[in-house]
DNA sequence: AACAAATATTTTGTCATCAAACTATCTTGC
DNA sequence: GCAAGATAGTTTGATGACAAAATATTTGTT
């Protein structure tokens, strides 16, 4: 509703496919351009990273075990921010190609915990060099606007809590 | 690797779940903040919609549509940023609920577009309600610093692309 | 010692996203 | 007028995310 007047219909025709048209509903909304540009830069990761025939998400897991050394699946959801049911999967086919390795807890049958192998620590080698490359290029983006937008993104998520 | 002498491992055992330890090598990453901090907004709205019984991803395809009045899934796809495939189902659900309906272009039977029935635009400013609260609390959290926030998510998305 | 409660992980179901393959239709060029 | 190519939309397959339910095991209580 509201300025039902001038319906913009007609530049939405456009030859390339750069965002043309942003609705005015959005246009000053923060979670609408959150969601735009996490999706512009995730798939351009994506990209960078599918060229070298890997997985973007293997990226911040090696990352995070190279770091910690040795974790289990709960302690690695909490530090990468996503769920535990989320990583099995991911954690499956890392162990399957020899990237990690678990380690079954002694004091608990439940528990295991993984680390990177050689080849984990390589591979967390290779996929860091795409990554920085990547980050390096956001980081133009922002210019001297970067730490007010990490700033920003960090309340958001203190305020409305991880998930 | 880097710098392997000092392993948090310990203050990872956090009672409450806020996001305790950022690991050191994505402090600073740009990309890294986006998709949590992105994450963390689609939960909080994604909450809100749910206690109503409603889905988020209607939100943006009807407020679009009572922007606009009437588009093809193609049109449509291109303002909100989202691949046309992404739409097909989505699109469906909208029609069997009753909450838009497809008019087939008369000139090439391909071709349809939607238009917001009457129960649209009621769940349009339903769900606007709810979007506009979160929006109202990330502009809160953003304070000053959101033209800037905007700014530069805007430049990620030109400089990246949309997809 | 036994049963209840908490914890660690996996499984299942839903949803959103893209890309690539497929179908149907329209347009163009010959 | 017909075949080749472009376009609109859908389908399929992969990935990644969450939540809720299911399993297995440990801990705590009585």
């Amino acid at each position: 509703m509201a300025k039902a007047s001038t319906k913009p219909k007609l530049d939405l025709v456009r030859g390339d496919d750069s965002y043309a048209t942003i609705p005015e509903a959005f246009r000053n909304v923060l979670g609408y351009h959150l969601r735009v540009a996490q999706e512009a830069s995730f798939q351009a990761f994506s990209a960078a990273v599918d060229k070298a025939d890997l997985k973007p998400g293997w990226y911040s897991i090696l990352t995070i075990l190279s770091e910690y050394g040795e974790l289990t699946p709960s302690d690695l959801s909490r530090v990468c921010g996503r769920d535990r049911s989320t990583l099995t999967a991911t954690l499956k086919g890392l162990v399957i190609r020899g990237l990690i390795e678990r380690h079954q807890n002694p004091d608990d049958q439940r528990s295991y915990s993984v680390r990177l192998t050689d080849d984990g620590h390589k591979m967390q080698r290779r996929l860091h060099a795409i990554a920085h490359k990547h980050d390096q290029r956001l980081d133009e983006i922002a210019g001297d606007d970067k730490d007010v937008v990490l700033a920003v993104l960090a309340r958001i998520v203190n305020a409305l809590g991880t998930g």
